[in-house]
RNA sequence: GCCCCCAUGGUCUAGCGGUUAGGACACAGCCCUUUCAAGGCUAUAACUCGGGUUCGAGUCCCGAUGGGGGCACCA
């Protein structure tokens, strides 16, 4: 209901093709698409590519298939095109030359002719007398006149922002408030590159406004540049988009970024930070949003399950977080199990099938969808599903004749066991569960042995595993002919180690 | 060093001046049970500290401490 009195809202999400998609840019681009979605207005991607020499070949392919995998499809992108395109900012360098020199006719910026050499000479000067490490201000002083002249010659230079030098700047953050910084401790930041590229600070304001950007989602890490980045919008004339800083997100132990080396390690305990590998380790879309959508934005105190739907009706930006949250896989795990239930029997299925064939596994439809329903309630990642649910799909069942032996019984005595079951099988006029479950249970009562101790063993007979899918839902997907020849298999081993005793 | 942001159990969080400080994950125990799970129940566990303001502060203000981020012709 509120919605449609909700201006529609215009979001971006601004990654640099430098590396992976990771759980914060997901973070990011997943409350952006909410927004857009909820509103009812428009989620696009803008690839800010200014940088040529980080660029990283595959990255931003690899952004757009995240985001697709996520389901957070865009509306505006440099695939799919849009009316203020185009999307990729180093297809937009004239443009952002233009308003450089608005900016700088207009005072509000300058030519500035310093080499690289000689700025990091003054940085470090500076920093010996502990001052502030910014530009000292050597061009800002020229005439604008010569300037342009020089400029008109050839010369190299880049463009300046042209701080306030007093007062201070009051920016707006939508969940953090009014931020007030000395202009002082501002610089007159490069705003163009030498090679005539806009930099960040600039490419961004512009397409912001170009792209009539109504919220601006970016992580905390772009606080520090904020007042700057409202004085470009305000030097331009431009109404400012709403701004939301994001919590950043720290590693397990709460205690700083995650490093590269982290990363890695983070991989041998099955998880990772990257869309791309969480994707290959099993875990589900869904699971990821709803994970992620909980870090640092929450909704009331009962429900935390929520779809990708859900979310488009309940996100709030009231209800964001400023502080950084702590990475919180086992978290990540729960929410991922409880996404695996909630799956349809065909969908899982379906999801599933991959896992099997990069295991080599011959795996058939038909088949699938029978396993499904009995693996759904004990996986927590699809890719578990292969280990857990793999003998359906081979004959190479081997378990070692140790192993066929039922806890406190001896081999004779599990012997018999196999024994018995297999009579109570072969009598029977098929394997379905409701015909072999009540007889085998009466067995179990008659023989004496426990349940646990009976069931063991022809789960590891059938299975080759000590843990596995429900066993008479199993036997039934087998089938009769492959259960009786795993069974007689087992006896064989037993017998043998029997006759050892 | 300078600037900025943040601060409730181990972790994610609810709280928006008066609450037995609520929930979730994890952990422990119990129930269910042919394995592993799933599910149900129970338990342990928190307002960083110090000053104010107020009849009353986790909640408002100031300071300290701690944590995080930033100080590039990267984003």
């Amino acid at each position: 209901m509120t919605a449609a009195l909700v201006k529609l809202a215009r979001v971006r999400f601004a990654p640099s093709p430098t590396g992976h998609l990771h759980l914060g840019g997901a973070r990011t681009a997943l409350y952006d698409y909410l927004l857009a979605r909820q509103t009812g207005g428009q989620f696009i991607l803008r690839i800010e590519d200014t940088d040529r020499k980080r660029l990283v070949e595959g990255a931003e392919q690899e952004i757009m298939d995240g985001l697709r995998w996520l389901g957070l499809e865009y509306d505006e992108g440099p695939d799919v095109g849009g009316p203020f395109g185009p999307y990729r900012q180093s297809e937009r360098k004239e443009i952002y030359q233009h308003y450089a020199k608005e900016l700088i006719d207009s005072g509000h910026a300058y030519y500035c002719f310093c080499t690289p050499e000689r700025l990091e000479k003054v940085r470090q000067e500076r920093q010996k007398r502990k001052e502030l490490t910014g530009y000292d201000g050597t061009c800002r002083m020229l005439d604008p006149d010569d300037s342009a002249r020089r400029v008109a010659a050839g010369e190299k230079h880049v463009v300046r922002f042209k701080m306030p030098q007093e007062g201070s700047t009051t920016v707006t953050d939508l969940i953090r408030g009014d931020i007030t910084v000395d202009n002082r401790v501002l610089d007159d930041y490069i705003i163009v590159k030498s090679d005539g590229l806009a930099l960040y600070h600039l490419a961004a304001a512009v397409d912001d406004h170009l792209m009539q950007i109504t919220h601006v989602f970016r992580g905390s890490e772009w606080l520090p540049t904020f007042p700057l980045h409202g004085l470009i919008h305000r030097a331009l004339g431009w109404e400012e988009p709403a701004w939301v800083h994001l919590s950043l997100f720290l590693k397990p132990s709460g205690k700083g970024k995650m490093s590269k080396r982290e990363k890695a390690e983070l991989m041998k305990d099955g998880y990772s930070i990257f869309i791309k590998d969480l994707q290959e380790l099993g875990y589900l879309p869904e699971a990821i949003n709803n994970w992620i959508a909980l870090m640092g934005w929450s909704y009331d105190d009962h429900t935390e399950f929520f779809t990708l739907k859900d979310l488009v009706e309940k996100f709030s930006l009231r209800k964001l977080n400023p502080s950084p949250a702590a990475i919180n896989f086992t978290k990540f795990d729960h929410f991922n199990g409880l996404h695996i239930r909630a799956l349809g029997t065909a969908d899982l299925a379906e999801r599933i099938k991959p896992f099997f064939v990069s295991r080599g596994y011959d795996a058939d439809d038909a088949t699938l969808l029978k396993i499904a329903p009995t693996i759904q309630e004990h996986i927590g990642t699809l890719d578990e599903a292969p280990e857990f649910a793999g003998f359906f799909f081979t004959d190479e069942i081997t378990p070692a004749a140790e192993d066929l032996i039922a806890k406190g019984l001896n081999a004779t005595e599990s012997a018999s066991i196999v024994k018995k079951s297999l009579a109570v099988l072969v009598s029977l006029p098929d394997i379905q569960v409701e015909t072999a479950e009540p007889p085998m249970r009466k067995l179990v009562e008659e023989s004496g042995f426990t349940a646990g101790q009976v069931f063991g063993i022809m789960r590891m007979a059938i299975t080759g595993q000590k843990v596995s899918p429900p066993l008479f839902e199993s036997m039934e997907i087998i089938g009769r002919d492959r259960v009786l020849v795993r069974l007689k298999n087992a006896l064989r081993q037993l017998e043998s180690l029997a006759g050892q005793e």
